[in-house]
Parts: C-alpha cells; structure tokens; sequence
DNA sequence: GGTATTGTTTGGAATAATTCCAATTCTCAC
DNA sequence: GTGAGAATTGGAATTATTCCAAACAATACC
C-alpha cells in the first residue's frame, strides 16, 4: 500500500465513525489498520492476536465490537463461508469470494458491473435486495 | 407435489445412499421426506422438529447425521446466511437465494443458465470452482 | 438359525464462535 | 473538576454443531 493511504485511512475511519456519532479510539484504530494491512480475510480470533502486539491489552470482545462497528460504518465487510467463522475484508468494491477448500484461504475476486447487473436481474419484482455475496468454492491452482 | 413425486422420492433415496454404500433406514427416510414435503429452507432444529411426529424417539444427532449424509448423497443443499443455522434446500437445479431481513424467510430464485456462466466466467483462470453460492439479502415485498 | 461384522442411532459431553452483561475506565461538555 | 454518556473489559452465557462411546440393527458367513 502507498504512504498516502497509511496516512489517510485513519482520517477515513475518523470521519466515517463521526459520521455515525461514534468515537475515534485507540482499538478501533488498531483493528482498523490490522484489517486493511494484510488483507487475508482474517477471522476476528486472527485480528485479536495481529492487535495485541499494537494494544497487549485489548479484549476479544471488544475486537468483536471493533470490527461489528466498522462493518455498520461500511468500512469493511463481513463474510462467511458455511460453517467457519466470519472473515474481514477491507475491500469495498463489489467483489465476489473464493473460497479454497483444500487451505482455506480466500480471494477477492473482481466483479465486473455488467456481470453484478447481470445477477441483479435475476431477481423478480417483488425481491428488493439490499446486497449480494457471491462465493465460489473449489481449488486454487498454484498461485506464487 | 405429484403422487409419483411422493412415490419415486423413496426410490430416488434408497437408490443414492445404495452409490454410496450407505442404507435406507428410517430415520433417513423421514428426514428426507420432511425437507421434500415444506421447502421453507428449515434448520436441524426445525427438521428434528418435523421428524418427531413420525419418529418421535428420534435424536438431534441423527437428525445432523441424517442431513449431512443427504448433503454428501447430493439429495439436498445446505446453504448458510451469515451467522444463522445451516438451512436445508430440496431444490438441485441451480439457484440463488434471497434472504429476507425483516422475517428471515428464504426462498429460491431461478438462476438462467447464461446468468450462472456469466457468472463463473469473472474467475480468473487460476480458479477451479466446484460450486457458487448466490445470496441476496433485503426486503421481499408482500407475497402471498 | 446363530454369531461376527459392520453400519446406524442415541444421549450426553465437548467444542467453537460469538454475544451478553455488569463493572470499570475514558472522554468530552459544561 | 464533575457528570453524562460512550467504550472497553473479563467472564459467563448462548447457539449451533460435533464428538464419543454405548446400544441397536442389519446383513454376511458358517
């Protein structure tokens, strides 16, 4: 990532919080930051550990409240796979999940507005839906 | 449903487990025919709900047993909506879900054949997808 | 037909992920 | 500085599911 997001999240997260009535603090920082550094899809267990060497003392339940704030402040999304447990992703723009089985990682994949639509037409009249999450399961072949 | 559906479903059944090595038994049976006869995605609870009044000895357990072993003889779907109880689907032919915030009802939308290779056309090559789960989430407008 | 073998069911304990809660701590406005 | 509301914390509670060992059932073998 380039200095000037380092240097600009903070304010975005600043701005979207307030936007909400909500405060800027410490934690919701940090799990911020975590989130948008490595983009893995960590789980919240994930982020718990990747915070606590920023802020030793942070909770697991307030890692919880963390990420279910920045989720409602629509500056990560949430997404889960069957059973496993929910995942975080930084990435805003419409894009779909692929989920590989044999490891368990996952990958954003690109989704071109034409093909969204496309989907989007699918449904009937009487369907009003707010969003769409598309996953794909299978094999990822061996990527670097 | 169409009496030769409420006959041929055993068939069909007893058929599918035999390509697996696994036995008819009762306790399949009826789970089978629960998800068959009210296709409203019901979770384990509901279904064990359901299979009581046919069995009422029966446990939770292989209510799980039982939908799992449907789910890997590919006679029923499970489909998940974030962080609910798994569902169970009777429907095979390709579709979407739409998921209702408000009532938290779940109904199938049909998936055209172009839309659904449109769909797996965005996966780069490096992606072998074994399935594609298509979720909407919002409103469903007063239906019947 | 009786018995070993294997598959299935059962109830209860265990687990995983998350949420809840009450108590403390922090912030900002006055 | 004080007080009100917001945020954090640790631990208990909850939910959905899986695990497990014992009991039961069905088929295979002699």
């Amino acid at each position: 990532m380039t200095p000037a997001e380092t240097t600009s999240a903070p304010d975005h997260l600043a701005q979207r919080l307030a936007g909400s009535g909500l405060r800027s603090t410490p934690q919701r920082e940090v799990v911020y930051n975590v989130v948008l550094a490595k983009r893995d899809h960590p789980t919240a267990e994930e982020v718990f550990a990747r915070v606590k060497a920023d802020l030793p003392t942070i909770s697991l339940a307030t890692v919880y409240n963390c990420l279910e704030t920045l989720v409602q402040c629509q500056l990560v999304r949430a997404v889960n796979f069957e059973r496993g447990p929910t995942r975080y992703c930084p990435n805003l723009k419409p894009h779909a999940h692929f989920h590989d089985e044999a490891t368990g990682a996952t990958f954003d994949v690109e989704l071109p507005a034409e093909v969204l639509s496309a989907v989007h037409a699918v449904l009937p009249a009487a369907y009003d839906a707010k969003s769409v999450e598309i996953i794909f399961r299978g094999k990822a072949l061996g990527q670097s």
